[in-house]
DNA sequence: CTGCATGGTTTCTGTTGGAAACCTTGTTTC
DNA sequence: GAAACAAGGTTTCCAACAGAAACCATGCAG
């Protein structure tokens, strides 16, 4: 049972949605929502050097994928919070291991950077 | 037994690593060396769409990160092989996951994409 | 009426991505 | 022997995008 989708296509669909998941804040913000909805400035707070640009204009574009949902509340100031959508937490695991995966690895990163780059200098 | 770095960290090497991860091209590219070598016009076929400049470039970084291996052949014209390296492999099942969700994901995307959009017009 | 808090948007500028042209080495074609 | 081609790149140029910083709306507390 096969889909008509292929990621190796231009012009498919599906390049449009690896885009936003081949992204530095989305994979970080659908991580950081992995255990429960979180406001705007947590999400600022936690997520060191992201711009609030960069957040609510994410954020809308997760929104819009169905992979994250987002309530207001009419307290003041305004709150808003953040969650997995059920579609969202398909994701979960995959992207969890992929961000932590840099975590994990990275001794063994810049020892090949280091030798990557003393190689290039004996040119 | 915790491992001294963080991604949510501003500063913290992995957040370069992840940024090198959290990449359209580079997620194909890996995604592509699963099942054996590759040479760069074969890449570059395969992955409609990718210029040579960014093909070449993301190989270099991806070379540079210890994630893949080049292999330069003296033949004429010069053939040259791509190739996961060891540490590479040990995200080939991750990478995979998150490149072919996008396939299986579409419709439900394309369905919240045009509710969202829907909701939108009715302002 | 000044200040602060949340959750944004706007503006400006430096970096990046993509398209297209060019380069190098060596071989076959005319 | 000049032209064309093939692999694997690099360079150039322009449009798009990311990030920093400033600004804005609402509403309550002092």
């Amino acid at each position: 049972m096969t889909h008509p989708f292929d990621v190796y296509e231009d012009r498919c669909p599906t390049r449009m949605v690896l885009d936003r998941l081949a992204d530095k804040w989305a994979l970080l913000i659908l991580d950081r929502l992995r255990d429960g909805p979180v406001r705007f400035n947590g999400l600022k707070r936690d997520i060191r050097g992201i711009s609030q640009k960069m957040l609510s204009q994410t954020l809308k574009r997760l929104e819009r994928d169905g992979l994250i949902g987002r309530e207001a509340f009419p307290t003041v100031p305004v709150t808003v919070e953040y969650r997995l959508s059920p579609l969202g937490q398909t994701l979960t695991e995959t992207v969890a291991t992929l961000a932590h995966w840099a975590e994990h690895n990275m001794p063994a990163v810049l020892a090949a950077q280091a030798a990557y780059d003393a190689a290039a200098d004996g040119h």
